[in-house]
DNA sequence: TCTGGGGTCCTAGGACCC
DNA sequence: TCTGGGGTCCTAGGACCC
């Protein structure tokens, strides 16, 4: 730009333009299509056309998906696997969930969504949002509309089949609001200025954040819609649901929800729990349970060299009655044995003589760091160590998962590779690198997300970095 | 055959320190 | 003797989401 002085008329363009850019319907949020069931059909021909249900299968198992098939006959996610069972015909498939086909799938639709832009949030194994805005997209309604369509027959191809419902607005709500609308396979474009027309109709369940309790509370005063709710003022809300979320009720009915697409989204806490096919007295047997679920927990943390300070057991009895005991160490541990040791303190003090249905394990207050909580002294050297740390097995060395060299990748950079030749970064995040290959020149060529702990992608041109030799 | 498993965020109350 | 606050950390539970 110039350094003229600006005119008026410059500054009124240049703020129309800012205020028209920021309603532009630039969100898109993708949900695959009925996805567990989807792939099933997809890999086993003879499934398709006919009901079916995914999920646990013993006696309390849940459906985790029900094909559109299935649905026909009030088959439902969360629904019991044995109501499911009563309520579908003779001939539906019950399936237990293959997840390593489901997560090799979505990998496949996530890194078509990072070839639209760099800025996709991946909120489920089956949803994300995308930010259009990030990648240059045509925001016109046309030009939406067009990458819409384009989004979902590219999906079709690259997963051989499997159907989305694409939904473009103003907002992450308004976004995942359309994609609902037009399911399977539909693309909804809500534009801006059309929010509240669509919105305010809709059961007041619609808006983020308002499940069973709050859609029960707000009958109570007479609210169904959300045309309701928007009239209550924000003073109410606040008394009868507190700060936060009636705040947020009180925004999200008037469609204002600034949330934005978040591309690194880092685990708060770890957790595994099960379910016991009979509900288990013998304090022994729950003690093998505790060691076998610290294990599957210590393994994801060891995997993201990531150390824990809080642990935290979940107990439910008979009743389904739902308890939950914590504690916090003096340091952050990765060790298994520490973790089970206090697991199994916490659980004593739980009544389990009647019986536990289920009992977790979880971790919290994660830190990249085992020795968090050392006192140094002015050159670096420890001078207080409390002795629990010291006298356990914790002072395992740190691992290190990701190079503690360059490269740190960042969009657009070069990468040399040596199957799929050069290419360039398109998004770095959630614990992988995502490089588009170069194509023919009318062509973009094929996307590829590798691990960030195992990627042998190069720099084109490292300044001062080799190439990593493999770490024990 | 009543109700899976993995998360996030918020609230409220108590302890403790200044 | 009586009476304060604010701030932070911790624990337990509830609601919600996919």
């Amino acid at each position: 730009m110039s350094d003229t002085a600006l005119t008026l008329a410059d500054l009124l363009c240049h703020s129309d333009h800012m205020s028209s850019r920021v309603q532009d319907a630039s969100i898109l949020h993708l949900d695959l299509d009925a996805f567990f069931a989807a792939v099933e059909q997809r890999d086993k021909p003879s499934l398709r056309g006919k009901p079916v249900v995914v999920g646990g299968l013993g006696g309390r198992g849940v459906v985790s998906t029900a094909s559109y098939e299935a649905r026909r006959y009030g088959a439902r996610s969360a629904m019991p696997t044995a109501e499911a069972r009563r309520r579908c015909p003779p001939g539906t498939a019950f399936l237990t969930g293959r997840y390593e086909a489901y997560r090799i799938s979505s990998g496949v639709v996530m890194d078509l969504l990072r070839s639209v832009s760099p800025t996709v949030e991946q909120v489920s194994v089956d949803e994300a949002y995308v930010d259009l805005a990030a990648g240059g997209v045509d925001l016109s309604p046309v030009g939406l509309r067009t990458l819409g369509e384009q989004v979902l027959a590219d999906i079709r191809t690259v997963t051989g089949g499997l159907t989305a419902s694409v939904g473009i607005s103003t907002s992450k709500m308004m976004a995942k609001i359309g994609s609902e609308m037009n399911k399977p396979a539909g693309v909804t474009l809500i534009a801006a200025g059309e929010e509240l027309d669509v919105l305010h109709p809709m059961p007041v369940r619609a808006v983020a954040g308002v499940g069973p309790a709050t859609a029960g509370r707000l009958r109570g005063f007479g609210v169904e819609t959300v045309a309701d709710l928007a009239r209550i003022e924000l003073a109410d809300l606040v008394s009868i649901f507190g700060t936060a979320h009636g705040q947020a009720l009180h925004d999200l009915a008037a469609a204002r929800d600034t949330r934005t697409v978040q591309v690194d989204r880092i685990a708060k806490s770890v957790s595994a729990e099960e379910t016991f096919k009979t509900d288990i007295t013998d304090r022994a047997v729950l003690h093998t349970e505790i060691d076998g679920l610290t294990r599957r927990v210590a393994a994801r943390l060891g995997t993201s060299a990531t150390f824990a300070r809080t642990i935290t057991i979940k107990a439910r009895w008979h009743d389904f009655t739902t308890v939950t005991r914590s504690g916090s160490l003096p340091h952050a541990t990765g060790e298994p044995a520490v973790i089970a040791r206090e697991a199994r303190r916490l659980l004593d003090t739980v009544d389990a003589t009647s019986g536990l249905r289920l009992l977790g394990v979880g971790v919290s207050g994660l830190t990249t760091h085992a020795q968090d909580e050392l006192v140094l002294d002015g050159d670096g050297v420890v001078v207080e160590m409390d002795d629990e740390l010291s006298a356990s097995a914790d002072p395992q060395p740190v691992r290190e998962v990701t190079p503690s060299t360059p490269p740190q990748w960042r969009t657009g950079q070069d990468v040399r590779h040596t199957e799929a030749g050069p290419g360039w970064v398109w998004g770095a995040g959630r614990g992988v690198v995502t490089v588009r290959f170069e194509g023919p020149l009318t062509r973009p060529g094929p996307i590829r997300s590798y691990p960030l702990d195992e990627t042998q992608l190069v720099p084109a041109d490292p300044p001062d970095w080799r190439e990593p030799s493999l770490r024990p």
